[in-house]
DNA sequence: ACTGTAGGCCAACACCCGTTGACCTCCGCG
DNA sequence: CGCGGAGGTCAACGGGTGTTGGCCTACAGT
């Protein structure tokens, strides 16, 4: 499906050029506005290459919203530092590379780029939730509220860019954030 | 502001019929994919209409997004209800209408789309906020962090539709959400 | 009854999009 | 040396977009 494993060529560099500009172009732009004749403009070829080795618009867009949450081994972790933890580890997510950005951008609007975003969440946050959680059944609905406030916050620092949210230091972030992911994870059910 | 008026002219009806039409497809489908001619379509008129009631669609798109926040009397509550009182609050305002999912979907591509929502975030969430927190200089950052968690849950329940944040009653989102927003507030700073 | 005008439709314009297929240009290999 | 194919360009197609201006029609004021 996703993925075409072919070994290396020598077109890599093209390939990998188009991926690169595509992936800002995204993720500035959102799906629509993002064409291929600006992607194509962005790695200096043409946009019927775009094409040759994609396929489609789709296609460059299914190559570019690949997205691994990789928690980190968080079997041996002190319980009550969960909190600090998974938002530290969000933070890092959001501001090392621009998937995410672009997977909120365009989750919005398109509705395989949400397909997606419901995936990464069914796939690798519930998962990671279900570990911790004093009751298995609820790890869904806790996994959801920790979605809510951690994309609440990318959202609003990120991509809304207001200014309070932007201007605040990451520890500040952690600091407010951490106690309620904390509960949302490990608190009795209210 | 926005009442049932009797039509003076024949073109009100028109007229409010565009902006009826025009309110859903901004809503479902975002800016870009929300074309003059389906709304025109939807509203049984030519797209023409569109441009000479509105001038153009950035035009209908600013008489759309006409939101208001319209915070209950909160001058005479117990402080201790804020957090219940505000989600509440916010959950109607939601489904309510669609006005404020149109803003949040196009306020994710659309440049004049966030402005209107820092705007917003500024002029109404901002003041409100700052009668209840201990020290009015951080009104700003407590109200960002409180738009973060409510406009992370509109986003997973009402836009990108998780399943388990869409399925939660109403009683459990505020039961969950609201000593995080009392928290944003009142708590003294970490 | 006549007519000016507001309300509405139709067809077209200029532009941009994703996508296609014909063509060119090297370079490695026989 | 010849050549086949990979890597790349170019121009075009069909369709959709926001927007414009000319034309029709029904009704209100005289």
């Amino acid at each position: 499906m996703t993925g075409p494993e072919t070994p290396r060529r020598r077109s890599d560099v093209t390939r990998t050029a188009i991926l690169e500009a595509a992936r800002e172009r995204f993720a500035s732009d959102g799906y629509d506005r993002a064409t291929v004749r600006a992607i194509a403009r962005d790695a200096g070829i043409d946009p019927s290459m775009v094409m040759r080795y994609y396929g489609s618009k789709e296609g460059l867009f299914a190559a570019v919203i690949d997205v691994e949450l990789d928690f980190p081994d968080l079997g041996e972790l002190d319980p009550d530092r969960l909190g600090v933890v998974l938002v530290t580890h969000f933070l890092e997510l959001w501001e090392r590379d621009t998937v995410l950005r672009t997977l909120l951008r365009v989750g919005v609007t398109n509705e395989s780029g949400s397909d997606r975003l419901r995936q990464v969440f069914a796939t690798q946050l519930v998962p990671a939730a279900r570990a911790f959680v004093p009751d298995p059944a609820d790890a869904e609905r806790r996994a959801a509220l920790v979605a809510s406030q951690v994309l609440g916050m990318a959202l609003v620092r990120y991509v809304l860019k207001f200014g309070p949210a932007a201007d605040m230091s990451r520890a500040d972030v952690i600091a407010w954030l951490a106690p309620t992911v904390q509960r949302y994870i490990t608190a009795e059910a209210p």
